[in-house]
DNA sequence: CTCCGGTAGTTAGGTTGCCTAACGATTAGG
DNA sequence: CCTAATCGTTAGGCAACCTAACTACCGGAG
């Protein structure tokens, strides 16, 4: 019913996001998480299971440390997060996962999965797996292309370290 | 130089769709047009050559009247589009290109082709033409997945005719 | 030791990109 | 011709970011 002729990149790259992201977010929900919203979720996408720090959290997720500040904000005052001072590093504060949050990573880490074995499902899982070293292939071009940066006018950031 | 842990499938979506509209973004300007902003962008995405009504761009670009109105407001300042009245229906009026709307929008499909072109001699042709068979197929399952509508919280859109 | 440039985080304030609710105008159907 | 639905617009709001400017701390050079 649906040979729609051929999107272009764009719209496939943003229908399919707005699709992952609203899946797992309703998941969260499902799972009884639902005081914390969908750009939360980047935050449990970014941290480290012992804790991260603020601007490597924002780094990770290509935003600037006030706008993660104040997702962290958030999930402190909903007990997912708490900052404790990086022992190394009187500046820096850590951002760990509470209890509360550790459950809620876990949750959203199994439903990433779950998601991504249901795709694989739906489409094949070695169609799925070309998509996503597609994806990887194109992503990591763009990281290390040298010709134009893409990103030149946000280039501050380069994820350092990924988590453990 | 690479090989950094696959990333999970949201942060490779989001971080491909980011690239490819700054990418698209800076094409524009460079190809001297400078008084639009990314989002007016998918407005030309979705506009037909000889018009249409605000409701299907809106639809087509998943979002409601009122915030596609502002979007073709400014695209209509700027001298890109124009309203007229549709000669079928005297409630709706057809968005239109005006002739410099016209260059912008050609100068638009275009870039996207050099993109895509580039994209395919980026990472081969054929996982190109994988990447983008396997969005679309995953994209299909979501719009005709009766089991859980993903986006029940955004029902109202079901784009009706495309653009031709 | 002390000064000093750089880095971590926060505060303050702004912009963009959407949304919902409510409304007037128009059409279509009984 | 009256009512229900549809097209578009107005008004108002809010989330998710941003930049600029600040304080607190580190680490090295003199």
């Amino acid at each position: 019913m649906n040979t729609r002729a051929r999107l272009p990149i764009g719209q496939l790259l943003g229908r399919n996001l707005r699709a992952f992201r609203e899946d797992l977010y309703r998941r969260q929900r499902d799972a009884g998480i639902t005081d914390i919203r969908e750009a939360h979720l980047q935050v449990f996408g970014a941290i480290d299971w012992r804790g991260t720090r603020l601007t490597d959290l924002a780094a990770r997720s290509n935003m600037t440390p006030p706008a993660m500040a104040e997702l962290v904000d958030q999930l402190q005052e909903t007990g997912y997060l708490e900052r404790v001072v990086d022992p190394n590093d009187g500046r820096a504060k850590l951002v760990r996962p509470t209890r509360k949050g550790r459950r809620a990573l876990t949750a959203a880490l199994r439903a990433v999965e779950d998601i991504e074995r249901e795709y694989a499902s739906a489409i094949g899982a070695e169609r799925f797996e070309g998509l996503i070293d597609a994806l990887q292939a194109l992503h990591e071009r763009h990281a290390t292309d040298g010709r134009a940066p893409a990103s030149a006018c946000r280039s501050r950031r380069t994820a350092s370290s990924r988590r453990d």
